[in-house]
DNA sequence: GGCGACCCTGTCCACCGGTCCAATAGGCAG
DNA sequence: CTGCCTATTGGACCGGTGGACAGGGTCGCC
């Protein structure tokens, strides 16, 4: 059985949260509790102390911002802070079912217009990172080297490369040393620059 | 009972794929086939062939693309063109029913990794409309700080930068932390990316 | 079968990068 | 004068980085 608890100054749990989760509990104020799912509906919004919150539960618990009052650019600070989903406190219980069950599973919800303007401008930003000309210099690696590559100009550390594409740090390395060997620069900085900046001249052969 | 289709140009669906949904029908090429999922696992990436496809499916129909190689690059392609879940094509059989769980309850899934960054980016982006701090560039810098950045920018290493400043690299570190605490970055890879990307709400639309 | 790619992993080690704590000294505003 | 900001440096500490050396495996090709 899933258990959800639901942070929220009020006396009593709205209705519809009783209706979609009979079983919920409900808390003042935030506490080291354990749940499978947090919901959290505060007076009015605030990014740091839902860090905080974040911060506190179990490693993994997916949390719920609820509002009374939806806003973009509260919704984004939850996002930023850690938040697995962002929505309506006044969602039929339906709803409320379907967004536990998303973030239990490991997944984002967001509501159709904020989900598709968090997609546009996350994807116009990364699309826009690495610069399409420095693409025919990744031509000579291979493509896991490639990819390798790519995750550093993204910023990766070797750790985080490695958990992303699911090989060991040591096999990164492995990869970044023929990158490194074969583009013809000293360190991972100077490759960012080289995958940013177009050509230029370069005369890195002196 | 929900149905899936797989649309892949190989010959038999991938055993964890059958074993997580028995029922599930393959096709070699997209067709207008109606589906409550549609699994895509494209020979090679191609955005402007998953933008298609999606253009072809009921409305509302959620698309999952597979990738036996994932990038950050080509999954935030993907969510660009609409797909509504990325990732590897031979994880297991409950990790694929839980995305399509998620899915089917209107919500992304991404992968702990690529989430982060997908929030990461587009939270920056997002809150700079609102919050003019967040897009605090070199202008909070005091002027030595500023001189030690641009200098890291350029990729030199603190040693370097000691030199050219002609102070101790210690200090040099005291600049940067500084610098990263000001910019909110975490280290000198960061603060490159940082500097190299205009800082928000600018004309990319253009 | 041998050979060469590509991919993955390991250990050891020197160096670099960043943070914490702490200190000195000048300039500037209240 | 007193406080605050800036610039500078020191030492200690630890994690990230990259090179050296040394393997393992799978492929496809000659």
């Amino acid at each position: 059985m899933t258990t959800h608890l639901f942070i929220s100054p009020r006396a009593q749990p709205l209705p519809r949260w009783q209706h979609a989760f009979p079983d919920a509990t409900l808390a003042a104020r935030p506490g080291a509790r354990r749940a499978d799912v947090v919901w959290w509906m505060p007076p009015q919004f605030d990014a740091s102390a839902l860090a905080a919150l974040i911060a506190d539960l179990p490693a993994g618990t997916p949390l719920v911002v609820l509002s009374s009052e939806p806003s973009q650019a509260d919704a984004m600070q939850a996002l930023a802070a850690g938040a697995r989903a962002y929505c309506h406190a006044y969602a039929t219980p339906a709803m409320l079912q379907q967004v536990a069950v998303v973030v239990l599973n490991g997944g984002l919800w967001l509501g159709p217009e904020l989900m598709s303007t968090v997609m546009g401008v996350a994807s116009k930003q990364l699309l826009a990172d690495v610069d399409p000309a420095a693409a025919t210099r990744l031509d000579a690696l291979t493509p896991r080297e490639r990819a390798v590559a790519i995750e550093v100009a993204h910023g990766a550390t070797n750790k985080e490369v490695a958990r992303r594409l699911d090989i060991t740090e040591r096999t990164v390395k492995a990869h970044l040393s023929a990158v490194f060997e074969k583009l013809g620069v000293r360190d991972r900085l100077q490759l960012v620059l080289e995958l940013k900046q177009p050509p230029a001249s370069v005369d890195r052969a002196a």
